[in-house]
DNA sequence: ACAGATGCGGCCAGGTTCCGGCCACATCTG
DNA sequence: CAGATGTGGCCGGAACCTGGCCGCATCTGT
């Protein structure tokens, strides 16, 4: 709590964001209570920004597009987060997939890492060798992703802004390649890809497209009249279209609620506690091993209520781990 | 003149123009005494904002915007790219976990959230619109992970680069806490955690800490004498182990050498061919989890030659597995 | 229709911060 | 060297901020 006007200039940039923030997380986030937020937002007010609020459950404050706002810098924890996520980002590694049209130029992984180079060089130099410092401390693990084009994600933010339509070559999971023409929307990150949710005019529908599996991706500069959303957000949206095209599974597991949840952090689920000892999970992966993986970490018993296609892999592994414990058990005693 | 924060603000906005102000022409136009206005130019300063003054005839007070930079700056690429860093570590929710008391101040999240709705303004005109139009396109989803602190990652960075040892409170796994004293070597990225790989003074031994579990970060300006590292890498040691106890395990699977060099190619293995469906596979896992995964997708038949303590987890495992097989096929007719 | 979540603003007591004035000093121009 | 201008320490009184508590309004979901 370094100052009431330090604490204004943090919320205004929270809040330019463009995300919405209940009160108490802004609370937290500021280090204050609910009531000098309030204050503060009130404050905000009166110096002419526009600060939208909803009350009731769901209730929300967010800034207004369009409001001047004064110069902001980034102060010491700024500059760390951003070397942070970029050195997140760069440790991707392109999947081994098929190296495609000639490596795709500008990915994004690739563009991180040399703005994770030249970082210190754009901030004040007093940040400068603490960036220095903790970049040389830094190590980071790679982590297989299809690598995406950062132009992809710039050229569909702008068409996105200009309500302008788009084409493309789609390259669906099937490997079937087909031109779409479509009225973007959003781009929704989810588990480290990026999705674009969009009007297909072709099928008469909603759509959300990878944008790693784009290639031609062309601005038309032909104007659309929006569309209503089909969800409350486009990340409410797509995580119903990837539950259709996965195998949504629903098991219980004889462990507490939060073990569940810690373990399947990662993952889109469900958890659902029956119990102080009993949780009722569900999950929609893409393949059974993410989820075995996370069955074995929490070391309980559980079953399959519904997903019987879960039943075979689940049986021929379990038989195999019995026949190798088994010829371990026999040759040796610890 | 209504309080600090619009005065504050106002001289920012004052400043934002790039022209040169004298202190007695500012604090008029503020309407407070040239002291008062000494201490808000301190106060701006402290906020990180680059504010340039000259002393003597036609002295002046002057802030510098990011304008006069060396000609290293961000191309598109590399502000897209910073922008989607920061977009996906702004999406992390802390865990439910709160057992700290009330919030982390300087959380990662949170200053990357800050960095997200600033960045813009950081970087050359050209790059704005097409920032503002990608931001307002974005839509990240959740992701629960324990809040880390920016301050220390920052910190434990400076201590590593000065070679200093570090004290703090760890909380393991276990829930019970522990005082540290260690020398710093590395800080890892692994799975969305950060880890400091270190020389733990009181166990003579290393180790890795999770950032997130530790309190009371200090460093203690003692220098130390550096050690060889105990693996080539940083992450390659944490991959070795998590915990302090590696397993090493040979298997053999019945399944190409390239299969199983590719499933466990992130990890520390020896792959051995024995045949053109047959492998041995030399592994020092932490846990058996990881291996079960990398066993789960090669989908083939496998023994353990050594590791006897495999035995137990792999039977306690296979026998649910089972289990949950028969209970899902006993039950469903769709 | 009701309960609960969420935002709003009044009131108050305590303590932190801010303010203006004064001063000695550093730095630079002419 | 003189004067203009920025710097920062010190001080006492005043203004402001904060957190807690309250009753109220608004909205969602059961």
């Amino acid at each position: 709590m370094a100052g009431v006007t330090e604490r204004m200039l943090a919320l205004l940039a929270t809040l330019q964001s463009g995300h919405t923030f209940t009160g108490p997380e802004l609370a937290t986030r500021l280090g204050v209570s609910a009531r000098t937020l309030r204050r503060d937002i009130t404050r905000l007010r009166s110096y002419g920004y526009p600060v939208h609020t909803q009350p009731g459950p769901g209730g929300y404050y967010r800034l207004a597009t369009g409001a001047a706002l004064p110069p902001l810098t980034f102060d010491d924890d700024e500059a760390v987060a951003t070397l942070l996520a970029l050195a997140a980002l760069a440790a991707r590694t392109p999947t081994t997939d098929q190296t495609g049209p000639a490596g795709r130029p500008g990915a994004v992984r690739d563009a991180a890492t040399r703005a994770y180079g030249t970082l210190d060089q754009l901030l004040p130099a007093r940040l400068r060798p603490r960036l220095v410092a903790l970049r040389a401390s830094l190590e980071a693990s790679a982590f297989a992703m299809p690598p995406v084009s950062a132009e992809h994600l710039a050229r569909l933010g702008e068409a996105i802004a200009a309500q302008e339509v788009v084409t493309f070559g789609y390259t669906d999971a099937g490997r079937a390649r087909t031109e779409r023409r479509v009225e973007p929307y959003r781009q929704v990150h989810h588990l480290g890809q990026w999705y674009l949710l969009a009007w297909d005019a072709g099928r008469e529908d909603w759509r959300t497209f990878r944008v790693d599996r784009m290639t031609d991706l062309r601005r038309t500069h032909r104007p659309y009249t929006p569309r209503e959303l089909p969800a409350t957000s486009a990340l409410a949206y797509l995580r119903e279209g990837l539950q259709r095209d996965r195998h949504p599974a629903t098991l219980v597991i004889e462990a507490p609620a939060e073990a569940v949840l810690e373990v399947f952090a990662f993952d889109d689920v469900t958890v659902e506690p029956l119990g102080p000892d009993r949780t009722r999970l569900t999950v929609a992966v893409d393949s059974w091993h993410r989820l075995l993986l996370g069955l074995a970490f929490l070391d309980a018993d559980f079953s399959v209520t519904t997903a019987p296609e879960l039943a075979e892999p689940f049986g021929v592994f379990g038989a195999r781990l019995l026949a190798a414990a088994g010829s371990g058990t026999s040759a040796a005693a610890p």
